[in-house]
DNA sequence: GTAAACCCTGACGTTACGTCAGGGTCAAGA
DNA sequence: TCTTGACCCTGACGTAACGTCAGGGTTTAC
């Protein structure tokens, strides 16, 4: 077995259990990259980089299905996360630090026979909230309502809709690949019809996108080295060909 | 309303819900001390202290039934939780802060292109377990089968349980404080009959005591303050005399 | 070939609440 | 005094995230 790791041994290299892992599989959340003809589930890199960011949501506090979301959403960016991440546990490890003097007080209080205040009994618990941290996504998107349509939507979906979410984001990132490589204008009909589906796919799966958002999509994938980041990763080029398609779609549909 | 808070008023201040609280109501591991006529919960000072302990055993990582039998042990001492809970409260810290250093990396690889080992990917996981801090307890109470059987059987007791054990702990505490109030030798049948309810009440409800094991907790009761304390509380002199009491008790059933 | 360790799917159970129903209580304002 | 909104109660079903077990297949070393 060198194609990867076995869940036994990925479950203790994580410090999960394997039924922890089969759920996730359940889920669609981390979704082995392969199965042997017995059925064993095998995990490669990609596998162990998306669990430790799991695994790092979770100790945050976040919800399996809320994880989900945030790892799917076409926006999402790996090193933004993992920034965002940094920031969650740094804070997290200072209210720990907090409570331990909470500990403190409460040890010198007892020991003096001192009454505490109660408000200070309780001043640690409540400080961490990782929907504080959501309020920020929220404002980078600028739109409040879509992102809590996003989660509504998504609250309840199965392994099966990520997998579909999956195939349709590849689906037109790989056709206007195509296009471009064969040299198609961004304002032809072809690529404009797959800047349209790319639109219809976040409106049907995430949030309401109309064609001024998904404008401002397109300006956000190219001023933002991150989102073209992903973009060129599929393809050079792609990222600035997508932008110009979603305009002239845009502008098509006056 | 000034005998004590409400439970909307407590569940807002220590960031909990009222479910939450009635849950632990439930569970008989916060008893409000009070009801009114009309069946509201009354939380007095004691219970908030309460309360704050249980949720520093919350955030790190105990179960409720675990929480109910620390704070139900009849060798409970608060200071000693707090010296705990503080201890394993830095240690979480630091485990936080380590994990924010693991992101780092993994930002560091991730703009770099370069592959993560996988053991470093998820070493910060799994540092901090709970159990780690139980052993401790066991070592001190040098008996690790005793722990693990106090651990099953309490496992599923219900609030009326719970109410039992510390009705029986008490009525124990005052029959020796008459008898020390009333002159009663330490080596009287009345006094003895008590230390071996004693010994009955622990046996029954935790764990095995034999006589050996008894006459060993007796030692323990005067040669640490902390637990002198707690006999002292109940009545002056009374951790003196229940040792005694207990050492005549086991030199009697030989 | 054998046995132990590991894997699979399926399914019920546990823990710690969240949510809701239906109704009683308290306190302020009209 | 009556009204109303906020708060309280008990009861009970549902949810999230697995834990545990059953029954059986697969892999690897002896």
């Amino acid at each position: 077995m060198v194609l990867g790791l076995t869940i036994g041994e990925v479950a203790e290299l994580a410090s999960v259990s394997v039924r922890t892992l089969h759920h996730y599989d359940e889920l669609g959340l981390l979704v082995p990259s392969l199965r042997t003809e017995a059925g064993y589930r095998v995990y490669d890199d990609a596998d162990l980089a998306t669990l430790q960011q799991v695994l790092f949501f979770k100790e945050l506090g976040f919800g399996l299905a809320e994880i989900a979301r945030i790892m799917h959403d076409p926006h999402f960016d790996r090193l933004e996360a993992l920034h965002m991440q940094h920031r969650m546990l740094v804070d997290k490890s200072t209210q720990m630090a907090l409570m331990a003097e909470a500990v403190d007080a409460a040890i010198d209080a007892t020991e003096g026979g001192v009454r505490m205040d109660a408000e200070d009994m309780f001043e640690a618990f409540g400080e961490f909230d990782p929907k504080e941290y959501e309020e920020e996504a929220e404002e980078r998107w600028g739109n409040t309502d879509a992102y809590k349509e996003s989660a509504r939507r998504t609250k309840r979906y199965t392994k099966e809709d990520w997998i579909e979410v999956r195939k349709e984001t590849e689906a037109v990132n790989e056709a206007l690949a195509s296009l471009l490589d064969a040299g198609v204008p961004a304002d032809d009909p072809r690529a404009m019809d797959q800047a349209e589906q790319h639109r219809v796919n976040i409106d049907k799966r995430f949030y309401p996108v109309s064609r001024e958002m998904h404008v401002g999509l397109a300006e956000m994938y190219i001023a933002d080295p991150r989102f073209a980041a992903n973009y060129e990763k599929v393809h050079a080029g792609l990222a600035q060909y997508m932008h110009d398609a979603i305009l002239a779609n845009a502008a098509r549909k006056k």
